[in-house]
DNA sequence: GTAACTGCAAACCTTTTGCAGCTTG
DNA sequence: CAAGCTGCAAAAGGTTTGCAGTTAC
């Protein structure tokens, strides 16, 4: 992704352009995995001379997330929030309860799941959340 | 569930009976939803003369827990945790967007698709969580 | 009697907020 | 120039902890 891009992605969505706000946004963009906003204030900061606030990186967030180009995720490590960019895309979370790594899968297997559930409990569904816990490949190991 | 099935029960996981617990326990087990905390608190308080601490409260959810007797739910509640007691079955959550009511769903569509996965993953899967959001019937009206 | 449970107050940790100053469009 | 970012410090809110006193076994 290009800084133009992003200066478009931004205009488009009335948000000013600003050093922090691209930094922030390629950081997630780039992460293989959801990350705290701790983790992000830290990477941020080794980039640059003088370190980023740990409240700006909230603020950004909260508005990214507003704009959804950013998904605050349901997985919580140790009592903080995760954050990840906003795919467009339905995904779920392969998680490694050793090394908590965080792999996200492909595809979906509640399809049909969903409408049968509908007709079951007379909820109307909107959205679901799956994440699957194990060992990785390289935790199995040891 | 009786008073002496309860006895038996913390005896059986070496935990010394006391008052709080019991009714801790039972609240759970009572409740048709996770709770959080705090609620907990409420609830045991108005049915004493003298509330229970607060920090009982998840002192006695933390060693329910490393018993297994209950589990903290992946489901946060505005930043608070949740809790049920441990049924020993698997079991999914519908949860209303609108009143945040939550209501247990009957079986899981997560069957073969674990094996499927851990072939196309190398992972060890070991569980999963599955919520899913919508509205409920009685919000759909509204 | 001893180990474990409880209440209280303080600490902890993540996240949020008010305000003053600075930057972007 | 106006709107809206940012840094700083302080507050908020949930959860944990140290300690002293009490209770269960």
């Amino acid at each position: 992704m290009y800084q133009d891009e992003l200066v478009e992605l931004f205009k488009k969505h009335k948000l000013k352009n600003t050093n922090h706000r691209h930094m922030l946004y390629m950081l997630l963009k780039e992460s293989k995995q959801p990350i705290s906003a701790e983790e992000i204030y830290r990477l941020i900061s080794v980039k640059l001379d003088k370190p980023i606030n740990l409240s700006t990186v909230y603020r950004i967030l909260e508005t990214f997330e507003q704009k959804g180009l950013v998904l605050k995720s349901q997985i919580n490590l140790n009592g903080k929030a995760l954050y990840e960019i906003n795919h467009m895309e339905h995904r779920h979370h392969l998680i490694c309860i050793k090394c908590n790594k965080i792999s996200p899968i492909k595809g979906c297997p509640l399809g049909d799941y969903e409408i049968e559930l509908e007709k079951q409990t007379g909820y109307k569904i909107l959205e679901h959340n799956l994440e699957i816990k194990g060992l990785c490949p390289s935790c199995q190991k040891t």
